[in-house]
DNA sequence: GTTGAGCGTT
């Protein structure tokens, strides 16, 4: 599965919503989610979105990655596994 | 500010 974005340096003002948005332009998403520490409930500053296809996946890394949002440089890669 | 979570109601 090639259709998990990694987003990291993202601006603090860029909620779940604004990346859905942002990504869905590209291609259908799945699932956004910006993450935040579980224990303290502020922003880590990177997210995950997830595409409905590999394709989609790479034209929004293709579109977004290094481009300035809310005064910072999203960083747009294709997520690791968890584990 | 850089690779997620959950276990108690997402």
């Amino acid at each position: 599965m090639q259709n998990k974005l990694y987003v990291s340096n993202l601006a603090f003002s860029l909620d779940s919503d604004a990346l859905r948005k942002l990504f869905t332009n590209y291609g259908t998403v799945t699932s956004s989610q910006v993450i935040l520490d579980r224990d303290t409930g502020r922003s880590r500053g990177f997210a995950f979105v997830e595409m409905s296809t590999p394709e989609a996946a790479a034209a929004a890394v293709q579109g977004l990655n290094g481009q300035p949002t809310e005064g910072r440089s999203l960083n747009v890669a294709i997520a690791r596994e968890r584990n």
